[in-house]
DNA sequence: CGACTTAGTGTAAAAACGACGTAAATGTAA
DNA sequence: TTACATTTACGTCGTTTTTACACTAAGTCG
């Protein structure tokens, strides 16, 4: 084996959930040296016969129990000191997954005493240099909603025009009017009106909508500004 | 050392440049097993005290002699069997370089016998999965000229609007209007006149522009669309 | 049935976009 | 020196998109 295998490499996600009005990202306590009780980002080391996108949905796969839900590699650290213990890089995946209350997280792996999902304006102190990964994963996302259709992989199948407004609201960062975000949403069409209202709620029951994947895909290539 | 540890990583470089009216990349003919004699994207792997930007930094210089262009990761290739010695992740980065006439290439170093600049569209068949990545490389930078102040990377310090809407039509793909161009470039107030004209053209000499950096700094947070 | 809460709707003004054609400047070749 | 070829430079108008803005309808709870 040449001088230069001495490296090795991990992918830490950003998985941003929605839940309670809040966007929240999960983090886990760490059981092991180094870093041992800090919080930090899901993670670990790439296997040998993983390329790094199946190693990103194992992750999340063994952190949450869940599967098929939109990820994607968004960039990779590489400073010399980032890893106490020798030269680690780390590829970075951002993924947004449904937080249904009824949904539980299955229990972890290992390499976690316990995981939890934080609000991102309250984040603690972060092992290595989770913070700095973090903070580029919301950037991008902050970029990508306007663009692609991520928003609706925080929401449940079945979702409002007003719970799809707050998304928007929360990761912009910035208030939006009712009826121009109603007007321009549904003038893509790729919402699908359910003919079927909200249950449970103490007011006036809103209609439901469902994203319509396959309207989604014909718009391919034209550039949308949701 | 952990048994983890034996992996390399790897930078590799997809260099646009623009010159005689066609975008173009730099290729190196290999001088080194693998794929000796084949035709590569410049790559290296990372010393053990550089960062990756720094690496990616040093490969430019290396190759071209130049420094303090505009670069930027974009995308990390990690299949399994990408690289036949071992695994090998690759993080790529893009630059848009400047191709004067007048500053010819520094000679390269020793792991290339030479390096070429090629049309885009006339690509020989490349080592590794080079392919892969300056086609995302392309991608790339076909969004990012919309949002972001990159074509002017590729032209002289001083150019005319018709430079400038070439490179916009050569990496878009799409014809533009003159006009409507030349309205919307200049309605952002990036571009400063330099009440100076070309020189050495055979028919009327267009006006000189330069961008203008600071004021595009004050643009910043402003969604801006070229 | 009154009070409260949220859903749902339209219009007008401003801004951005897209299509389009002609005259002025300059070098070149006859 | 003149005619020609080439390229710069410029403005308008109709269409589309974006923004700002306020009230009524529906449903729940007491």
């Amino acid at each position: 084996m040449l001088p230069q295998f001495n490296s090795a490499f991990s992918i830490d996600c950003v998985i941003f959930g929605f839940d309670a009005g809040e966007l929240k990202i999960l983090l886990i306590e760490r059981n092991e040296e180094p870093f041992k009780d800090w919080w930090a980002l899901p993670g670990n080391i790439v296997g040998e016969n993983e390329s790094l996108d199946q190693s990103a949905s194992r992750i999340l796969h063994e952190l949450t129990g869940l599967g098929d839900i939109y990820m994607e590699q968004y960039y990779t650290f590489g400073d010399v000191a980032r890893h106490p213990q020798g030269r680690v890089l780390s590829v970075a995946y951002y993924a947004l997954i449904r937080l249904g209350g009824d949904k539980a997280l299955k229990p972890i792996s290992n390499y976690a005493k316990q995981a939890y999902w934080v609000n991102i304006k309250e984040l603690p102190r972060l092992a290595f240099d989770h913070q700095q990964i973090f903070d580029k994963g919301l950037e991008k996302i902050k970029r990508r909603i306007k663009h692609q259709p991520i928003a609706f992989e925080l929401l449940p199948e079945k979702f409002t025009l007003t719970q799809l407004q707050n998304i928007y609201e929360l990761i912009s960062d910035k208030k939006l009017d009712k009826r121009n975000f109603r007007k321009k949403m549904l003038s893509f069409g790729v919402l699908k009106d359910l003919d079927e209202k909200q249950k449970g709620v103490s007011f006036r029951a809103a209609t439901l909508y469902r994203f319509d994947k396959r309207k989604y895909a014909k718009l391919f290539g034209k550039e949308i500004s949701f």
